[in-house]
RNA sequence: GGCCCGUUGGUCAAGCGGUUAAGACACCUCCCUUUCACGGAGGUAACGGGGGUUCGAUUCCCCCACGGGUCACCA
C-alpha cells in the first residue's frame, strides 16, 4: 500500500458511547495501528437538534477508557481540521455551490408536508417512496416566485440516470446498486447544514481517508456517497461494512433496548475491566486465526486482519463477556480489583465513604476472599451479602447439616478454642489452629468438622474459603453465632 | 413491498472442493477441594431446503425459505 492508511471514527454527539459504536471505533483503531496508519475522530454534529450537551466529551472519555487513542480530532488538531462538522460549513459551501453551478445539484422548495404527502401516496400505490424530482427543472422565475412566497430551499443532488454504482466491500465483496433506486437526495438542509451523506463524503475525501470501516447499516448510503465522489471528480476510499451487533432476538441493537447493557459507561460503572471489554468487543464479528481468545491491546494490533471480519451478525453474549471479564479480574492485583469493587460497597453502604485503615484492610480482605468468584466489581455486593446480615439465614440443606448429633459438641468446642485464644489473637492462622484443636478434641473431621462450622456461621453449605470467612465475620459475631447454633436457636 | 446483505452446535465462531467439521462460552460428568468457585480431564450438540457443476460439496452456481439492513431536510 503506497498511501498511508488513514481511517476514522465519526460519532454524532447524540449520546454516550454505545457498544456498537465502540466496536466500530476499535476496529478502525486496530486497523490503523496494525498498518502503521492514522486514526482520526471526526464529530458529525450536523443534526444540531439532536446534539446532546456533553455527548462529545463522553464519547471521547470512554474511548480513552477503553484504551483507544487517536492521532487527530477536536482535542488534537492536525492539518485536516477542523474536526467538528459544524465548524466546516464554509468549506462545504464552496463544494455544494459548485454542484449547483454545474447542474449536478439544484434547489428544492418542497415543504416537509408536501414531501410527506408524496411519500404516502407512493407507498399507497405500492411504490418505493422516492423524491419525484419536482424541483429539478425550475426556472429562475419559478425560483423567484417560490422564494417570494417565503419558501426556503434545500439543495438536492441530481442522481444520474442509468448508472450502476459498485464497490468492492472489504468484508462483503462486490456490491452494486442501480441509480434508479435512488431519488434525488438532499445534500444541504434548509438550515444550510449539509446532510450526513454529503458531509461524510466531502470530509472523508478532504481528510484523506483511505478506508471507511463502518456498520452494515451504511451499505445503502455508500452508492450515494459514491455519486458525490464522482460529481466532484474524486477517487472514493475503500469501504468495508461490518455486521451489526444484534440482541438475543437478532435485531439491531436499538439504544432503547433494555435486554442488554449497551453503553460503555455502564460497564465502567459496574466494575468491568476496560481491557476485558476491549478484548470482548474485538471478538464481536471478528475472529483471530488461532484458538486463543484472550489478547492484550498490543497483541490485537499485531494480529488484527480486516479480512477476518465476519459476514454475519453477532449476538451480544453477556455470559461470555462475563467469562472474559472474570478472567481479567483474576489477573488483577488486589488493589486494582478493590478499585472496581469498593465503589459498590460504598454505594451499598457497606463501606464508609472515607474508610479507616482498619475498614480498608477488612474490605480488601473481603475482595480477596471473592477474588475467583467475581465476574465484575458490582458483584461483590450480592456475593458478600452474608457478611452484612445480622441474622444467619439458614438454608434447607444447612438445616440438615446442623441436625447431626455431633454438631453441638463441635460448635461449642470451637467457641471455647476461640475464647481461650482471645479476641486479640483472632487471626486466620489461629482460626485454623482452633479448628485443628477441635478436630483433636471431638474426633470430628472432614465435612463433619467443617460443614457444621460453615453452616452455623453463614447458614449456607457453600461459600468462600472458611478461615477467611470466619475472620471477616469477626470475633464477636462468630462467637454469638456459634452459641446460637449450638443451642439450636437457628431458625 | 423494492433494493442490499446474511444463513456451520443454545451463543461466538474456524473452515476457503476430499477434515473423525477446530476452538471458546454455556450445559453435563468426573478429578482436585472441608463447601462453592477456581483449575484439570472428558462428554452432549452444527453445515436451513431443493436443484445443479464435479469423481467428490459445508465450501462453487441457481432457486426457495428464513433472518437482518435500508428506503428522512437522522446519522
Amino acid at each position: 500500500m503506497s498511501d498511508k492508511v488513514r481511517v476514522r471514527y465519526a460519532p454524532s454527539p447524540t449520546g454516550h458511547l454505545h457498544i456498537g459504536n465502540a466496536r466500530t471505533a476499535i476496529f478502525n483503531y486496530l486497523f490503523a495501528r496494525h498498518h502503521g496508519g492514522e486514526f482520526i475522530i471526526r464529530i458529525e454534529d450536523t443534526d444540531v437538534k439532536r446534539n446532546v450537551a456533553g455527548g462529545e466529551e463522553s464519547q471521547l472519555k470512554y474511548l480513552k477508557w477503553l484504551g483507544v487513542d487517536w492521532d487527530e480530532s477536536v482535542d488534537k488538531v492536525g492539518q485536516y481540521g477542523p474536526y467538528r462538522q459544524t465548524e466546516r460549513l464554509d468549506i462545504y459551501r464552496e463544494y455544494w455551490r459548485q454542484l449547483i453551478d454545474n447542474g449536478q445539484a439544484y434547489r428544492c422548495y418542497c415543504t416537509e408536508e408536501e414531501l410527506e404527502k408524496e411519500r404516502e401516496e407512493q407507498s399507497a400505490r405500492g411504490e418505493t417512496p422516492r423524491y419525484s424530482g419536482k424541483c429539478r427543472r425550475l426556472s429562475d422565475a419559478d425560483r423567484a416566485r417560490l422564494e417570494a412566497e417565503g419558501r426556503v430551499a434545500s439543495v438536492r443532488f441530481r442522481v444520474p440516470e442509468g448508472k450502476t454504482y459498485a464497490f468492492d466491500d472489504m468484508v462483503k465483496g462486490e456490491i452494486s446498486f442501480k441509480s434508479e433506486e435512488f431519488g434525488d437526495f438532499v445534500i444541504v438542509k434548509k438550515d444550510g447544514i449539509p446532510t450526513y451523506n454529503y458531509a461524510v463524503a466531502l470530509d472523508d475525501h478532504l481528510m484523506a481517508i483511505t478506508h471507511v470501516l463502518r456498520g452494515e447499516d451504511h451499505i445503502t448510503n455508500t452508492p450515494r456517497q459514491l455519486m458525490v465522489y464522482e460529481a466532484h471528480g474524486w477517487e472514493p476510499p475503500i469501504f468495508g461494512h461490518m455486521t451489526l451487533i444484534v440482541n438475543e432476538s437478532r435485531k439491531k441493537l436499538s439504544k432503547r433496548d433494555e435486554s442488554i447493557i449497551q453503553f460503555i459507561e455502564q460497564y465502567d460503572n459496574l466494575g468491568y475491566s476496560s481491557e476485558a471489554l476491549f478484548n470482548f468487543i474485538t471478538l464481536l464479528g471478528w475472529s483471530p486465526e488461532g484458538e486463543e481468545e484472550i489478547f492484550t491491546r498490543e497483541r490485537l494490533i499485531e494480529i488484527f486482519d480486516a479480512n477476518r471480519l465476519s459476514k454475519s451478525p453477532a449476538v451480544f453474549d453477556t455470559v461470555k463477556l462475563n467469562w472474559i471479564n472474570q478472567h481479567y479480574l483474576k489477573g488483577l492485583p488486589v488493589e486494582e480489583l478493590a478499585k472496581l469493587c469498593f465503589p459498590h460497597l460504598k454505594q451499598a453502604e457497606r463501606l464508609a465513604a472515607e474508610p479507616s485503615e482498619k475498614e480498608l484492610a477488612w474490605a480488601t480482605a473481603l475482595v480477596t476472599l471473592y477474588r475467583d468468584h467475581l465476574r465484575y466489581g458490582a458483584e461483590i455486593v450480592p456475593l458478600s451479602d452474608l457478611f452484612f446480615r445480622e441474622e444467619v439465614v439458614l438454608e434447607d440443606d444447612g438445616r440438615e447439616v446442623l441436625a447431626e448429633e455431633s454438631v453441638p459438641a463441635v460448635l461449642s468446642a470451637f467457641a471455647r478454642q476461640l475464647e481461650a485464644a482471645g479476641e486479640a489473637n483472632f487471626t486466620e492462622e489461629n482460626i485454623k489452629a482452633a479448628i485443628k484443636a477441635v478436630q483433636k478434641e471431638t474426633g470430628a473431621k472432614g465435612k463433619g468438622l467443617f460443614m457444621p462450622i460453615r453452616v452455623a456461621l453463614t447458614g449456607q453449605t457453600h461459600g468462600p474459603d472458611l478461615n477467611g470467612s470466619i475472620w471477616l465475620l469477626g470475633y464477636g459475631r462468630v462467637l454469638k453465632r456459634l452459641e446460637d447454633a449450638a443451642a439450636g436457636k437457628l431458625a
